[in-house]
DNA sequence: GCTGATCGTCAGGACGGCTGACCATCAGTC
DNA sequence: GACTGATGGTCAGCCGTCCTGACGATCAGC
């Protein structure tokens, strides 16, 4: 299992980089959250439900970037380990509005101070400044319109 | 389709950002890479043995951070489109070395100029300044000891 | 010529995510 | 009120990625 120091030629890829800094931070926070039997999309879940009341499935689908067919069976083990409860919408009987549970919330306040702790940890190696700008970093690559999406100026 | 904004609860989050960033790349580099027949992760293979003459394929998956049962099927398509060739080393005849054919080059080479313009346009929304941070943090995130793996000090 | 380790290979399974179909429900129309 | 199209949740099935476990071939040491 020695793994062998990348080389250059990988190192300069944006790729590699993203994909192993990704598969290392899934690593540790599948640690940091095991005590509390959730993984991170299902923290995410949660976090979401918290902070909007009465989302249905597929609202907090759209929120999460997650298929509806995937929303299901995430609700469906939350629903099992008893953190979230469906419950059909007098308004629209075709949809389900997703809450947390009293011991859902508490999961999530609990399982939060972890993963806060977790990130803390994980980009223990960069000075703060950087920590701070590689979030600036990450939002606008993820807010800005993706490359593809973007329609040349109409001159 | 329409994919809402995702909510500062998720924007926050390390893992929902690494995740999303990530996918985007993913996503440009498929779109990019495509005329050349290959993926992301069939040019990085090139690229490395390119680098390296005479690997076999448990030093190249080494290299590369992959499965050596992830690298035969990996060097099993690239032999199919004849980019690569396999030769049983004289010295050892366990070993596959496995080496460039000149078309393999010649693809790399052009694929290459692809991914580097598609990584431009992916880093457009910064500022070159920031872009070049990016690079630097991964590169130290990547690199660094897992935070699971770090040692406390002996004192 | 043994024995244990190494390399490549393959079958199989776990996991995440998707597509397509289905049913129930809603909103609009006649 | 009955029909129609769209919407929300569900499920079966598939695909892609990756791993585990087993196997045969080969090597190195004795």
């Amino acid at each position: 299992m020695a793994r062998d120091a990348p080389p250059e030629v990988l190192t300069s890829r944006l790729g590699y980089l993203f994909k192993h800094a990704y598969l290392r931070l899934t690593e540790e926070s599948a640690r940091a959250l095991a005590p509390y039997g959730i993984d991170g999309r299902e923290l995410a879940v949660l976090a979401v439900l918290d902070a909007h009341a009465e989302l249905s499935q597929l609202e907090a689908a759209g929120r999460l970037g997650v298929d509806r067919t995937t929303m299901v069976a995430l609700v469906d083990t939350l629903e099992g380990k008893e953190l979230v409860e469906r419950r059909r919408s007098p308004q629209d009987r075709r949809k389900n509005i997703v809450r947390l549970t009293p011991s859902g919330r508490q999961r999530l306040h609990d399982a939060e101070s972890a993963r806060q702790e977790m990130e803390r940890r994980f980009l223990a190696a960069l000075s703060p400044s950087d920590a701070t700008r590689l979030f600036a970093i990450l939002q606008s690559l993820v807010t800005a319109p993706a490359p593809s999406e973007r329609v040349p100026d109409a001159t």
